[in-house]
DNA sequence: GATCTAGATAACAACTTAGCTATATGGCTA
DNA sequence: TAGCCATATAGCTAAGTTGTTATCTAGATC
């Protein structure tokens, strides 16, 4: 952002680096692959095949069963799933040698909550 | 989207038609840029010039002025504009050789409440 | 009609995104 | 320890984004 900011300036100016983490947010939402992943971890158990380990509910979903149901290879969905934890949306749990995925539904009531006042 | 579609899928599922709108809505909204005029376009008469034609609070504000305060070329920012108004979220009125461009509160609305439900 | 000007489009370069295959990593399990 | 399996990373390609400069277009005005 190289723009000259004055005294007077409006909120989207106030803080450039606030500005980019909402913008890589939204980008990492902008994309029907990964609302499919979101829309799917609302509900992991309804969604997903019987987990040997690991409480769907308490820990979500693991890479295995999102490569299925996105029907892409499986370090496309591990790369759509990094591109939501880096922006804070869901959270990784290891475990027993799987990678459970769930919502973080502060992070997500967040953007909601900002995307409001756009 | 290639994966298969079952009768119980969810909502994202259910209309990959407007699935690709929303993320077309969400692609322009994503960048830092649009979002300063969005917010600009909040209060044309507060945030640009005063206009000979036009009155700003009616018809919102003119290219020339968002190319100033964005600090890009000319192109750039009217490609900008045309990404905001493909995606719907902003008006454009041609008036006297220029053009003026203005919030189009009920579409962004729309995009506010689809958030609200990832 | 000729000219001027605002805005749109074209053409290009640099960067990012999203898919793939191949391979590395790292924790179970035997 | 050795091997296995799930996941992550590397490296590649194709396509999309964002910036630039140059040019086209269309109204307004003289």
């Amino acid at each position: 952002m190289t723009t000259s900011r004055r005294p007077g300036s409006l909120a989207i100016d106030a803080n450039p680096a606030s500005d980019k983490e909402f913008e890589r947010v939204l980008k990492a939402i902008a994309s029907t692959r990964r609302l499919q992943i979101l829309e799917w971890l609302k509900d992991p158990s309804s969604n997903f095949p019987e987990q040997i380990h690991g409480d769907p509910e308490l820990h979500g979903a693991c890479n295995q069963f999102i490569v299925e149901k996105l029907g892409v290879s499986q370090p496309a969905a591990s790369r759509h799933l990094k591109v939501l934890v880096d922006a804070g949306l869901i959270l990784a749990t290891p475990r027993k040698g799987w990678t459970y995925y769930r919502r973080n539904e502060r992070a997500i009531a967040d953007v909601v909550r900002r995307v409001a006042s756009i």
